[in-house]
DNA sequence: ATAAAATGTATACGCCGTCAACACCGACGT
DNA sequence: ACGTCGGTGTTGACGGCGTATACATTTTAT
């Protein structure tokens, strides 16, 4: 149904093809994320603009206006996306730990650290402030949503197996995404600088004393 | 020609030979950081603009480069103002507490999170990415290390009177300091949308469980 | 008094977000 | 088959931004 072959495909030089270009994108929407994901992940959250994405993508400047509201979308959709891997790496760390709930908590927050080390510029753009009202990015709000939900879910099952004291499992879970995400936070923004180095180390302190706090009475 | 009122409003040594006071403005430096936190702290961090505060200076655009080298050295202005407001803030929270050092600790924590929460934009800046080498702002470096300082100073004193386990106590201090940021900027990120009305107690049984984890084993 | 240094202004460049007007393409009703 | 229509992409423009350069003016040092 719909061609394959753009115009200017990503890179004028490389993408001849017998016809002339045509004048329509692929599935332009999708160029366009992917070139705000690259922008982010390999010059910083700051190079990315609706002009550079439109550029990396081989298309105008008013391009992603069709598919875009405006810039404030492209970021949700951009922070959505770092939402989604980064629920993805906490299943994936948990899977690790099939009978073990405690395990399972710990690694879920150890993913979460590693996430935002590992993609510092793209963690910022997922709790900047990409909209005064986040509502009006569901999909945004749902995938943020999702990651917290396995936080919760995570207590639920330690408390179960009675490693985890007794109370609102969302409040207790909260405790434990507060340290994580401030841990996270705090190296992103350089606060940890000569620290740094440890912080694989320091990940697993901070991670255990929420543990030891949230222990049984 | 261009006229408009001077700044005739608190010029020191108006007459001549004012010794100390300044030249044309008076203090365009102190005005312009004066400015700058009006705009953060009514417009939010985006409304932050060399050109806006030099309007707000009545001065033109060009000025502020004779007292910023770019908007990346007014950036860390403000947020080393920050960091000091809230150090302030956690001193004053501290003193309700004289013998008490566990007391002290939680407070210092929960003052933390109370200027995040009066002063998101504020915060904001304080740890967005003001620069990518923070050391070139060497006073932004030690006013943000104060506040950490006072942390470990806590810590200190609870270790001495046994309310909290040996250790490294930057270490436990950054256990500490994770959590209670981390809750800071998900309040100030809106990530705790449907629950920021309770932000309050929030901010209680997220210190409390940090003091459980880090208390005597 | 005069030269030098400090401070502010005018102007310009290039990039940005966004908008309006237009061009092209594929699909669909007739 | 054909004309039209909505979705998609282009061109060009506007005002705002950070910043550089050249210049004017005031303060300070000699």
């Amino acid at each position: 149904m719909k061609r394959a072959g753009r115009r200017g495909g990503g890179r004028p030089g490389a993408g001849r093809r017998g016809r002339r270009t045509h004048y329509h994108h692929g599935n332009l929407r999708r160029a366009l994320l992917d070139a705000a994901l690259a922008l982010v992940e390999r010059q910083g959250a700051d190079a990315l603009t609706l002009r550079a994405a439109a550029r990396r993508a081989g298309v105008s400047q008013a391009a992603p206006y069709r598919h875009f509201r405006d810039k404030e979308a492209l970021l949700a959709a951009v922070a959505e996306e770092g939402f989604r891997a980064m629920t993805a790496g906490m299943r994936r760390a948990a899977a690790f730990h099939a009978g073990d709930p405690l395990g399972r908590f710990q690694a879920h927050g150890l993913a979460y650290i590693e996430f935002a080390s590992g993609h510092p510029a793209h963690f910022r753009v997922m709790f900047g402030r990409v909209a005064a009202d986040r509502s009006v990015h569901p999909g945004l709000m749902q995938a943020a949503a999702e990651a917290f939900g396995l936080l919760v879910g995570a207590i639920r099952d330690c408390q179960e197996a009675g490693v985890v004291r007794d109370g609102d499992p969302e409040e207790l879970a909260l405790c434990a995404w507060s340290a994580t995400h401030g841990l996270s936070a705090l190296a992103v923004d350089g606060q940890l600088a000569q620290r740094a180095t440890r912080l694989g180390e320091l990940a697993r302190v901070v991670t255990g004393n929420v543990l030891l706090g949230l222990g049984p009475r």
